[in-house]
DNA sequence: CGCGTCGCCTGTGGGC
DNA sequence: TGCCCACAGGCGACGC
């Protein structure tokens, strides 16, 4: 499942691999992963020509910044992936969705079995019109906040933990996956209410979610059995091997040997040490 | 306002 | 061997 980590690792890669390539063709199968456009002709037209300038991102959103102030937003979803091929001949995936060929040669393509993520263009000045991006909360990679400021951010909302770190419009890009982590690495437990954490309990979290993501990046993201999430290479990532809790039921917790517990949230499993985070 | 639940999707794996 | 169903979960919509 990309969350900030994987989203960013691909970001890096992808930067250095199809920064400055031109798009010379651009084929769309079907419509799902393009939804927002009224048509695949109005999506293929937006891009064909242009060259790719920088790569950013927002949260869990890639965005591609092209010639002409157009930029190509892409969402993971649940099983999104970014994957290049340095020939155009290489078979081709299933669910693979939309294919970009460059005028250099080889190609990007969107895969996506699950079909929750999409692909859409935001033209010139658009940007700020672009809700889903501009109620997006703080990047805690792209812009460190202070932790005292974490902590008035966090006193503004009344809500449980787990909740608050997983809602985009507070903090952008963490899923599942990172926000039990986090809440292990800072001993809370995921239905502590936000306005009832202490100075010191503040500054824990606020540690442990800089460093559980800076980790993350490290290894290059989490691939959990599915195979969900691989780099634009098609490698998966080996942060998996040094999550504590996330898909560990059952396993001795590192810090206090108790089995780690998994639990239902809201349809979710949510895992956890009880006798760690309090 | 917070919070729980559902629908959208498809591949996988367990039970029978 | 096949069939059914639970499960994976990001996110918006909806109801209380």
């Amino acid at each position: 499942m990309p969350e900030l980590p994987e989203v960013e690792v691909i970001r890096r890669d992808l930067e250095r691999d199809v920064g400055g390539k031109k798009i010379k063709k651009v084929e769309v199968p079907g419509m799902r992963s393009i939804r927002r456009h009224p048509n695949k002709k109005h999506f293929i037209g937006l891009l064909e020509g242009r060259r790719i300038k920088f790569l950013d991102r927002r949260g869990k959103f890639l965005l591609f910044h092209l010639d002409d102030g157009v930029i190509l937003v892409t969402h993971l979803g649940m099983s999104g992936q970014l994957l290049r091929a340095k020939q155009s001949r290489e078979k081709l995936a299933k669910h693979t969705h939309v294919i970009l060929t460059f005028t250099q040669g080889g190609q990007l393509r969107f895969r996506d079995p699950r079909t929750f993520g999409e692909m859409f263009i935001i033209e010139k000045g658009g940007l700020a019109a672009c809700r889903e991006l501009a109620e997006l909360g703080v990047d805690p990679l792209e812009t460190p906040v202070s932790w005292d400021d974490f902590g008035r951010m966090m006193l503004v909302r009344k809500t449980k933990l787990k909740a608050l770190l997983m809602d985009q419009k507070f903090l952008a890009g963490l899923g599942n996956i990172y926000s039990d982590e986090i809440l292990f690495a800072a001993g809370l437990a995921h239905d502590r209410k936000s306005d009832s954490l202490s100075t010191q309990e503040v500054r824990r979290l606020y540690r442990s979610l800089v460093e559980t993501i800076q980790d993350a990046v490290k290894y290059r993201g989490s691939t959990l059995e599915d195979n969900g999430y691989v780099d634009p290479n098609g490698d998966p990532g080996e942060f998996q091997h040094h999550h504590a809790v996330y898909n560990r039921e059952g396993e001795p917790c590192p810090r206090c040997r108790k089995p780690i517990i998994r639990r239902k949230l809201g349809n979710r499993s949510s895992f956890c040490c009880e006798a760690c985070q309090v």
